[in-house]
DNA sequence: AAGTACGTAGACTTGTAGCA
DNA sequence: TGCTACAAGTCTACGTACTT
């Protein structure tokens, strides 16, 4: 028995999703893989692939999984340590680093992190995109080894380092604003007014209806955007109002090519990097560089934040 | 001690059946 | 038609016994 081998056949199936990609990226035949895969079934004594398309894992999958890439990771960190430089130098067939991120760190702050990361560890990053909620459970099944999320309770086996906060202003276009709300902005007004929402789990603007502007129960008629820049041009063409991230509207406001919904009122989310604990140098490269531009970018988080949302769930209104 | 032959176990490929 | 599982045969690595 071969468990290295087992468990590289399992991280391909995973990753590739069948059978048959898995073998092709391992150069052997699908049978190979099957094989592989059943024994070491055979030998943990339980289903770990749930045979389907795409291939998914069982919860027994995904702690094997998880173990996996466990071990890649260390693998990558000792040769690193055996000869320092050498993947910087040569590049690297070193699997990329997966990592779970919500829509506005990319469109903002994350991006200069991972280059500052990629640039010390000569190692590849491959960014999962997902809602904060969803980018918690990436974690939780193993599928990346950190996640940036509004999630402030530790995934089990993982760390968890406060970021910061990110503000986001109601935002609209003049004529927008005009239109709908020319009398300011009503209860009344906010139930016909078009919003903007990021997708259908994305409750950022009823919570600002609810929390900030106090009207409870206003059913929004929205758009959904599901693309961060997207979502900023489609509140320049007055598509609707929406909720969105500070720094990608600052100049806007600045310039009056938007106007904030309420004047004064803004939301704060807390965001956090969830990451597995485990010692190992890529890992700590990572949360340094995420870290580092956190406190670039974010405001200072709050205590006892926790949350959930398209966006993270918001932990503070200013207004 | 080093080299060689042989047996065995494990991992593979090929061919094919079964299933959706 | 595409994918996975299975059976049978092949290849390879490794351990052991024997020879030089």
């Amino acid at each position: 028995m071969n468990d290295y081998l087992q468990l590289a056949a399992l991280v391909a199936v995973l990753r590739e999703g069948s059978f048959e990609r898995a073998a092709a990226v391992l150069h052997v035949t699908p049978s190979a893989i099957s094989q592989r895969i059943k024994q070491l079934e055979e030998a943990v004594g339980g289903l770990l692939v749930l045979r389907g398309k795409p291939c998914t894992p069982t919860r027994l999958g995904e702690r094997y999984y998880r173990h996996a890439l466990q071990v890649e990771l260390l693998e990558s960190d000792l040769a690193e340590e055996l000869a320092p430089g050498q993947r910087r130098a040569k590049g690297t067939n070193a699997p990329p680093i997966a990592i779970a991120v919500n829509n506005d760190s990319l469109a903002t702050w994350v991006l200069p992190a991972l280059a500052a990361f990629s640039d010390e560890t000569g190692l590849c990053v491959k960014l999962e995109v997902d809602d904060e909620a969803h980018t918690a459970e990436w974690l939780r099944t193993g599928r990346v080894l950190g996640a940036i999320t509004a999630e402030a309770t530790p995934v089990q086996g993982c760390l968890v380092e406060p970021l910061g906060t990110m503000r986001y202003r109601a935002t609209a276009s003049r004529a927008y604003a005009r239109r709908w709300f020319p009398h300011g902005v009503t209860r009344e007004a906010l139930s016909i007014a078009p919003a903007l929402l990021f997708d259908r789990k994305d409750a950022l603007e009823t919570r600002f209806v609810e929390r900030v502007l106090g009207f409870r129960n206003v059913a929004l008629v929205a758009h959904g955007i599901p693309s961060t820049p997207a979502f900023v041009e489609a509140t320049m063409l007055g598509l609707g109002w929406g909720m969105n991230v500070e720094p990608l509207v600052i100049e806007h406001l600045r310039r009056g090519r938007l106007v904030d919904l309420v004047e004064g009122k803004s939301m704060t989310v807390a965001l956090y990097w969830q990451h597995w604990r485990l010692e190992s140098t890529t890992l700590a490269a990572l949360t340094r560089a995420l870290t580092k531009q956190a406190r670039l970018h974010l405001g200072k988080a709050r205590a006892g934040a926790s949350s959930s949302g398209r966006r993270p769930k918001a932990v503070g209104a200013q207004g």
